[in-house]
DNA sequence: GGAACTTTTCTTGTATACCAAAATAGAGTA
DNA sequence: TACTCTATTTTGGTATACAAGAAAAGTTCC
């Protein structure tokens, strides 16, 4: 609301939520491999490094818990999750389950009236991007199609239970580049399609393929980087 | 607060979490009713009720509002959510979702070997429940059932996943009583009976009717006590 | 009397300092 | 070398203080 408006100066963000902030910094630092795998994280620490007390880096880091980023133990504080095969496994069918059913619940909502204008212009944009290269975007845009399926399904409490899923998709695709960008673009139109045009089981069935075709190739692709 | 001697007599329960405590105190004051719906949790309050320090009492207001029990406000604290209509549909939709695969895979790990033990031993514990007619038993093996089930399923992620929705059942069904203690045991049977007998598709299926049959009842059972 | 404006009083968010207990590292000894 | 005992580090927890936003209470003006 207000805090959109504030100065977007770093120096000036007094009334910011500072732990919002730690939490996002330390993300980027595992998706970017700056806190790589097994790396202790200590509270003071990252306090000092962020100019922020401990309060916030404590916050941050139980969140950081909850979404599967990193560990705690008792007296020992947090480490970088270790990232297995069987996590990536384990991803991919949960996303199956939620996201399929996402795209379903999507196409009907579609059916019933509702507006996919936005997915129409992510798509758009996305396709651009890949025309144009731009590999950081294409990842950047195909996660937003994914997240803007699931907000289209209109269940809350689908959007909250998938939120974690897709801060770890954000790290494994960071870690396993994905098929071709060719493959994927032609897999997203039809699956867009399929919701803007309000057919559900499509959707559903679409979906479900579009996802578990990743799961191959990322799983080859980190083979030789994690263990079993 | 400030002349108490704190130093000893704190010292006294032992290191264990202080943050789960008062987590599970005040889960058992929202689901009770102690904490009604819309009542607001002030730190300070509950800090100095539970003689324990705000940041413990944070800790907790934060899972809590992971879990779905509370909504907080920048600057203006916690209050108890406001249960609806539509977080209940949202709740069953996303169980038929995850449930469901949870049984499917968890059929298919016990075909493939694993230990359904636990799960037999809960069914013949909840048979025993109801024919000697103790409600709370009853309602906690029901859970402790569908719990088990997921963690049959062997994924650490699904599991996790399902974990907030638990929360919430318990406390919706608190306010709602389900369907005839009979009904739901002859169903539990069967989805029971086709994981142990490693039949995936059965199971999918059948977990799928159980979890879709018992919507309805609760709609009603709430729909004087809730808005939309 | 009621609406708009101005304090005043909470309450949260954060910083800082401190302590106790556990884990780790290190030194000394058999 | 292996082992025990101590010292350091680090976490988890607490108390206290303060700034700022939100809510409440006065206050003024029509």
């Amino acid at each position: 609301m207000v805090a959109d408006a504030m100065p977007e100066s770093l120096k000036g963000r007094d009334d910011e939520a500072r732990a919002e902030h730690v939490y996002q910094l330390v993300l980027e630092g595992i998706v970017t491999g700056e806190f790589g795998q097994g790396m202790r994280l200590r509270e003071r620490e990252l306090s000092e490094m962020y100019d922020v007390s401990r309060i916030p880096v404590r916050e941050a880091i139980q969140r950081l818990e909850q979404d599967g980023f990193v560990a705690t133990f008792p007296r020992r504080g947090a480490v970088v999750r270790q990232l297995t095969l069987t996590d990536v496994n384990e991803l991919f069918d949960v996303r199956l389950c939620l996201e399929a059913f996402a795209a379903r619940m999507a196409a009907t909502r579609v059916a019933e009236g509702h507006s996919g204008g936005r997915l129409q212009e992510l798509l758009e944009e996305s396709r651009t991007a890949i025309d144009e290269g731009r590999t950081d975007d294409v990842v950047r845009l195909s996660t937003q199609i994914h997240a803007e399926i699931v907000r289209l399904s209109g269940n809350r409490l689908l959007i909250d239970s998938v939120k974690p899923l897709f801060g770890r998709m954000r790290w494994i695709f960071g870690l396993a580049h994905n098929r071709s960008n060719e493959l994927q673009r032609d897999e997203h139109s039809a699956l867009c399609d399929a919701i803007l045009k309000g057919r559900p089981d499509l959707a559903y069935s679409l979906a479900y393929s579009h996802i578990e075709l990743g799961r191959e190739p990322v799983l080859a692709g980190l083979a030789n980087q994690l263990e079993p």
